[in-house]
DNA sequence: TGAGCAGCCTAACTTAGGTTATGAATTATG
DNA sequence: CATAATTCATAACCTAAGTTAGGCTGCTCA
């Protein structure tokens, strides 16, 4: 898993938009691995906003600590994804990051973040994984808004779903979850025990059969149609204007 | 109001970072500017997304229409934000957006943006204002996800404040803020009837004084201790350290 | 191997906020 | 100027989800 692998910057590779120095900028981003253990924090709120990093390996999140002692996840990291972008621009962390399980990550800095930025189509990837980001973050945003514990939980398992189907760790409909329910109800903003009798409801319905870590969606598509998901904001590549205006420019 | 005003732009403009050239990119943006009527659509979620707008007067929201025939609201753009950002990257329209009251909005093509992202200074000021975006988003899904409706208002009402006095809208703890109960209760995720009982608990409390439109916080610092207001998102420059990244850049 | 603990389930009870309804005040419209 | 349509306030009632509690299972590590 490279950088290159996020699904924007696979589509500027694919088309031809990025040239060999490109993606030997992009290559060297991931050239210091570091090994992370589980429930280890990666930077906290207020800290100084200085790098970021890819996840290789393991799942990470972004969260808020609340005054009432309780936390709000904002964004669950799957490998692949870029954590502290939504930093970017900012002095101070506006969230803390931490890992869930043990696994790799590859920092990077501001100045290898503006070398890339030197080279405009870099720029615009780097912009559209940012803006991803914050589609997933608006979609969950409206299911917080108006929809019922059982839509909601459902919503989040199916989003969980693509994400892994993307980067091929879905077998047979099964896919691998290390979250606890409270880290769930962190996430969906309701109690452990209602995100418990939701997944009970679930599972009586026959759409989410779970052991433990195990996760099976029997019918993804029933879970699909029962929250008439929006997966644009998952799978989309960029636009073909794009790589027009990129190889246009000089 | 020009884009130059955006904070993010302010911030690196005033810190010598925009050459003449980068100054004239940016006003070039504000050439045709478009008059909106109150209510007018701006565009449908899933239409194409070819343009973006600068907000230069009145007041626009993007939303998602739920099956359910509700909607939710994502962002209020005021006078100086940039509308459509969010779908920067995608071919389609993540959320439909209108404008709230008549106004100005100016609009600019991909195009147009690319062109900033020749220059990494522009490049990188974009990227902050979609970031910073983003980070609003962040707080509003925080307190939808833990805090009562009583805690979401009073947030929601000071983050108002703190943008309009940004952009000097804010005459003795004063504004204008045409938003019907309505459009809150969308914003907010809660039942128009129980922003109105929230409302008259704020007036009680005499932290909120409201006339239809006029809106006066007595006393915000109260009204901020209440959320614990985290302003940081709002009201920070870039980091020192981008302006010596930019400069050092050739 | 067994004590302790984290994770999970289910039940009983409580409450914040949704729903429906009615009327008053404002604003738009013919 | 009169009528219709918004917008808002308040009340009465109801439900989804929170809270507290008790018990089960399967790790971990002494």
């Amino acid at each position: 898993m490279s950088l290159i692998d996020t699904i924007v910057m696979q589509g500027l590779s694919t088309q031809g938009v990025l040239s060999p120095e490109d993606k030997a900028l992009l290559l060297g981003l991931e050239l210091s691995p570091r090994y992370i253990s589980a429930n280890e924090i990666l930077w906290d709120e207020g800290a100084e906003a200085d790098l970021f990093c890819v996840a290789k390996e393991g799942w990470a999140y972004s969260y808020r600590n609340l005054k009432n002692g309780s936390k709000q996840i904002l964004k669950f990291y799957l490998p692949g994804d870029i954590i502290g972008i939504r930093d970017f621009g900012f002095t101070r962390r506006l969230a803390s990051a931490a890992m869930i399980n043990k696994g790799v990550i590859c920092p990077f800095s501001y100045q290898q973040l503006f070398k890339l930025f030197g080279r405009s189509s870099l720029a615009a990837g780097i912009v559209a994984t940012a803006t991803r980001q914050q589609a997933q973050l608006s979609e969950r945003l409206i299911y917080l808004g108006k929809y019922s514990a059982h839509e909601q939980l459902a919503h989040f398992l199916y989003e969980i779903y693509l994400r892994l189907k993307r980067i091929n760790a879905v077998k047979d409909n099964s896919f691998l979850m290390p979250l606890t329910q409270e880290l769930i109800s962190d996430a969906l903003g309701m109690s452990p025990v209602h995100v418990s009798r939701t997944f009970s409801m679930l599972r009586e319905e026959g759409l989410v059969i779970r052991d433990r870590q195990h996760v099976k969606l029997p019918d993804p598509e029933a879970l699909a149609r029962l929250v008439e998901f929006n997966d644009s904001y998952i799978d989309e590549y960029l636009p073909p204007s794009f790589s027009e205006l990129l190889k246009a420019k000089p």
